[in-house]
DNA sequence: TATTTGCAAACGAACGTTCATTCGTGTCGT
DNA sequence: ACGACACGAATGAACGTTCGTTTGCAAATA
């Protein structure tokens, strides 16, 4: 074993979920695929797991963790508007290089949660909006940003980012610092003044 | 009402499957559902549709077409390259925005083909993918645009376009052509030299 | 020995789809 | 104007399959 690290079988299991939700949804992929990647039958999953449910749970909350605590730090750097933003790209192009699999599950499965959960969590998304918004409103009042509908400016640029998780591969030609510093100077060359 | 043609059943049913698709997903969309969608019972739309995967088929063939013939006029516009992406912009922004069901069963579910369609699809949509770049090389050559990795700003466009089919609603606030506009303005100042 | 892990088997539910049948409507030949 | 007939549309019942999950028990691990 090279890796340090011993994973529980019950973070194995999470990664190869994640993975199939990336490849085929999470309706799609069924408790015997999964069990089937991890070298298991689907009724010994349920030794570590509780539900299905609960797994798709756990990576968006790991997913909404990891974002909140990220704008947290960045509210709190005392930078200005262009550095928060430019933070916060990276912040994205990051997760989206890193932990592609979980990402998407993050980005495209959430809506198959159950309530009350489903609730919670959308609460959680469109508190990160706002803050990603109030950061975007107070750069166009300095002037930093061209003046430009803030709803329009945020979903431009999460959309802008969603996109890694599906396309990149890193290879020779294009490594992953290559992108990220490409992708945060076309979008900050669209939005700054 | 301005349109004259009345609608057939299987028309109905498309719409209402590609509303159903966005909302739920595909695999999480039974027949049961769409049937009752449209006031019917589920054995019943087989009077109309020959499969399921028939519907998803037909949608994504569409907007391959729509998309496509666009490119196609684009190409043989003659505009310089900046005018072409605007174009092709416009393009996406439209579709995205008045045919929001049917783009994002277009974007996201046509994974779910069954072969031979899905190496079909895949093909058709490699394709176009092919062209739009060559229209931006061709506009980093000329200096239109800033020198950057073709592959890079290809997906960057494309995902910044795709949130229009999940957010957008249109509002006395922000009309359609004020999204428009931004938007185009947004991405186009982050491309251009 | 006590606990954890794995598995075969089985569960009810839901899936996409097929089938025989029914009902209404328009079109015949007469 | 008439019954005969074809046809599009809708249905309930049922098909075989797959779904997520539970159960009881054996093997491994502690």
């Amino acid at each position: 074993m090279t890796k340090a690290t011993k994973k529980t079988k019950k973070e194995v299991i999470q990664e190869a979920a994640a993975s199939l939700f990336r490849d085929k949804g999470y309706s799609a992929t069924s408790m015997r695929d999964l069990a089937e990647a991890v070298n298991l039958k689907a009724s010994s999953l349920y030794n570590h797991i509780s539900s299905k449910e609960e797994i798709l749970r756990d990576i968006c909350n790991a997913n909404a963790r990891r974002f909140i605590s990220g704008m947290e730090e960045v509210e709190q750097s005392g930078e200005s508007s262009t550095g928060q933003v430019r933070a916060l790209l990276v912040l994205h192009i990051r997760a989206a290089m890193e932990d592609a699999t979980s990402v998407t599950a993050f980005n495209d499965e959430w809506r198959h949660l159950n309530e009350p959960f489903l609730s919670e969590f959308k609460s959680l998304r469109k508190d990160y909006e706002q803050r990603f918004k109030g950061i975007l409103k107070a750069g166009i009042e300095a002037g930093e940003f061209r003046p430009m509908d803030p709803n329009v400016m945020l979903f431009t640029l999460f959309s802008s980012v969603r996109w890694l998780h599906d396309w990149f591969k890193p290879n020779k030609k294009l490594s992953a610092e290559a992108v990220e510093s490409e992708v945060i100077q076309l979008i900050m060359g669209g939005i700054q003044a």
